[in-house]
DNA sequence: TGAGTTAGAATGGCACCACCCGTC
DNA sequence: GACGGGTGGTGCCATTCTAACTCA
């Protein structure tokens, strides 16, 4: 199964998705992060710390059959045919947009582009969205639901176990924080909406 | 004077720094905010409400020499041949950045095209910082100080203040919100900053 | 139908729940006030403004039969005696008590006393109960919940519509405040539970 | 000096009151709190947590003379002559009231009864004052001033801590609430208008 | 028609609770 | 684990402004 994790704007979690999701994903079967943004965070991140999982740039993936899961992470802002392409070669795509005001307008101006994505092949995922009782989450979700856009039901919260994880480079799982397992718990949900996708 | 504001990852309050500058900025002289952004997120605010200077798509700006200020909101992840050209052309350029962990090692890593930059025609200025007691955005302040690289002493504060002034197409101050005044008087200091600078 | 309406302590809306509960029976049959309390504070009242029921002092209420609902206000800190002679004369015992510490403390105290009366013959009134997100009534509940005491599923809200009320001397319902018809409502479904109880 | 705290109706505050004017004056020399109420509620209170100054029953207080200050809560409803003897063998009288229509009108009309009191021998303290921009507690005092009767220039706020205090048994300035120290300040100022009286 | 009155909406200020975060 | 500081949302209250209605 091949996950896609990409997004029109940086600074979404689209690093932390795809490795989180790698994170789940390899306690299911054997699973590889796809390293393909420019910047090789991802890459930065694996040698920072310990991942449970392989970690290789997109150029130095030889044999994707040795794994059952393989989640790659993209550049930034690709080109509407990028995204295309991106989607015809993946099982899911999956958006992450951060519900400022900005982000999800933008989002909302490439529906056109999502749409004419095949079918069901991409949902988007809140992320960073602040604790309660903030509305934004809910407003964003509701704003994304009118332009038709699918969304996972699951959100990612917006919690500093996220940052120490990108610091220290483990899963937030990893992490000594008092609420790096319920941030966990997000990533946790995410894989499950993805399993679950897939059937 | 010409300011130029520009980042090399997305979400990082691009277009709410240009639009409050020019917002501040316009207390001081007829100031204009040039949309270079490819979503014409400022152009787009501006509709949605009233701003209080001229807001232009960078094909429209006739005649720049009517405007003591010019403010200029570029797109997102320009090439260093971009930024080269874009410090060239302006006074001073200023880069907002949040200050979570992949954003401050990719800004990093830009240190040598930054560095590249002539003289002291730069700043960063740290954006959506967290409030009270998170440190975070002292670690990225000392970490960016570190590699050399010049900051604001400003900084700009994470509120939901900023949230409503992107929904309503409003400057911040003229947002309906109790910390309204708190989340401009970021700004102020900011222009304040840019000013002195200038002499 | 004989209402009383007593309590241990005083300040905690008695005569404003005589009143009330009086304005709202004389919607359904003809109705009397009956102030036995020792200010003559609902004589007082009646005498401000303009009451849609009679209100006699207790030595004047020369046919009862006259009336299909009675609510009579008590004085305050009846003994036991006091309130087995109230219970056994009347149809149902009102007791309103505001949800603080040391009134609830004081009414759980008469627990005793209270499970002594026949029946299922009283209910106690949270009054005053400050608005969201207070959980202070909640907790009130609970504690005379686990006390065993009976009460009404309706609260009265502090508001200042109830002020205005007893300074002019007429029901809530026919103040002018912004509030009024919420404060009535509060009322109105005591009414309402209380008619219910009767069948 | 003995101070006396006697109410009119019940639920105004008395027994916080006395708590409190005790624990100010017990840092100005040793004191003692003499509980005569029926409900002995300031015994309760001493018992579930840790008061900083001696509780006693009224029937225990064996040797007055250790102490420098005494502070009596009183039964709710002392009759005419109780307030004459509680006056003549105390130096003050402190008498708590909300601001509420009804408390104000029983209070005024015990005018008589007042001030057939030796001279200035007591004062109203009004309680549980909503907060701003509420003008109850203006219109209270400007009510009470206007019947002659003495008035404490301070007033004690109506907040939540008054609440927790009560139920942990401690003085409100122990509790853990963000504002316990203006709650405190509020009979902080009252015990200085009570020393100040004293010269 | 014009002016005074009155009802409704918007505004500012405060209290309260739930939550996050660093420190002890 | 408890504490203190801070933010966000909700609700109440008084004031102010606006809109509509009454009455001369």
């Amino acid at each position: 199964m091949i996950l896609t994790v990409a997004s029109f704007k940086g600074g979404v979690g689209k690093t932390t998705t795809a490795i989180h999701l790698a994170a789940y994903l390899s306690q299911k079967g054997k699973s590889v992060l796809v390293d393909g943004d420019l910047n090789r965070s991802a890459v930065d991140w694996a040698q920072r710390g310990e991942a449970p999982f392989d970690v290789v740039d997109e150029s130095q993936l030889n044999d994707p059959s040795k794994y059952k899961y393989l989640v790659v992470d993209t550049p930034a802002r690709p080109s509407d045919e990028d995204l295309i392409g991106l989607a015809a070669s993946s099982d899911l795509l999956v958006i992450p947009s951060m519900c400022d005001a900005f982000s999800i307008v933008a989002l909302i101006k490439t529906t056109n582009t999502l749409q004419g994505l095949p079918g069901d092949k991409f949902r988007i995922l809140l992320t960073a969205c602040p604790p309660y009782p903030s509305k934004e989450a809910g407003k964003a979700r509701e704003a994304l639901s009118e332009a038709g856009l699918p969304l996972f039901k699951t959100q990612i919260s917006r919690l500093a176990a996220f940052q120490k994880s990108a610091l220290e480079g483990v899963p937030v799982f990893a992490v000594k924080d008092a609420r790096a397992q319920q941030a966990w718990k997000d990533y946790e949900s995410l894989g499950k909406e993805v399993l679950k996708w897939q059937t």
